[in-house]
DNA sequence: TTCTCTTGTTCCGAATCTATGAACTACTAG
DNA sequence: CTAGTAGTTCATAGATTCGGAACAAGAGAA
């Protein structure tokens, strides 16, 4: 049971339909905007803090392997941890104002929208 | 078995996850862009034969439930036919941009983007 | 070194979601 | 009434997702 070494989509080959399915999930979507907002790598622990919200690590950690292999994420092992960041800027070439409409469209939810994890 | 009421959420009510996810789909985005385009209601087959691909018309049905459900599409039963048009000033009410980027970005996919049904 | 703590991964079973053939409803035309 | 067309519902097999338990891997202390 080794751990398996980091695979990151080239962006040319990312699918909008996979960027997609990536960030519709309450929880994907909130770790993408706490990601956002720091504008800095975050490990799990930092952005799930930011998040407001504890998920088991094994639901977390499979979140991660989505938003990665969907493009939106690049993800570096710092020692134990695993710093990731947004790859806002070679996507928003790729989709250029998709990220940045999600994004503010999940700031301006209201009520009725899933918060993270609904 | 008999044919249920069409149910449309009011828009203030949709999630923008059911959005997303309702357009994580070759398929349901390609009938999507194929409303855009017509810019006049269309019925099912119809908007098939603009998407240029034919499914099995339960699966078809699916997705024309979720697509209703998520508040994208507006249906009305006209005799045997459902005629479906997109809600697309009010959708634009909700989230400012969000299907346009969309609906842009599905359109200069590449060939590493699954067309209708990949 | 070894022990322990922390961070994240992998495996696997249960629960959930999705796709589709077959049977059905509902309407139209002849 | 019969036949045809458009779409729905049901049942179920197949695919995804969730989360607990066990594990991996590095950091720090002794």
């Amino acid at each position: 049971m080794s751990v398996r070494p980091l695979k990151h989509p080239e962006m040319a080959s990312v699918a909008l339909t996979d960027v997609l399915h990536a960030l519709a999930d309450p929880d994907r979507l909130a770790i993408v905007a706490a990601l956002d907002d720091a504008r800095t790598p975050l490990n799990c622990v930092e952005t799930m803090e930011r998040v407001g919200r504890s998920l088991p690590k094994s639901t977390c950690s499979q979140h991660y392997v989505i938003l990665r292999e969907a493009g939106l994420i690049w993800c570096e092992r710092k020692g134990v941890e695993l710093e990731s960041r947004l790859r806002t800027a070679e996507l928003d070439r790729r989709f250029p104002g998709l990220l940045r409409s999600i994004l503010k469209a999940w700031r301006l939810r209201t009520t009725r929208d899933p918060g993270p994890s609904a």
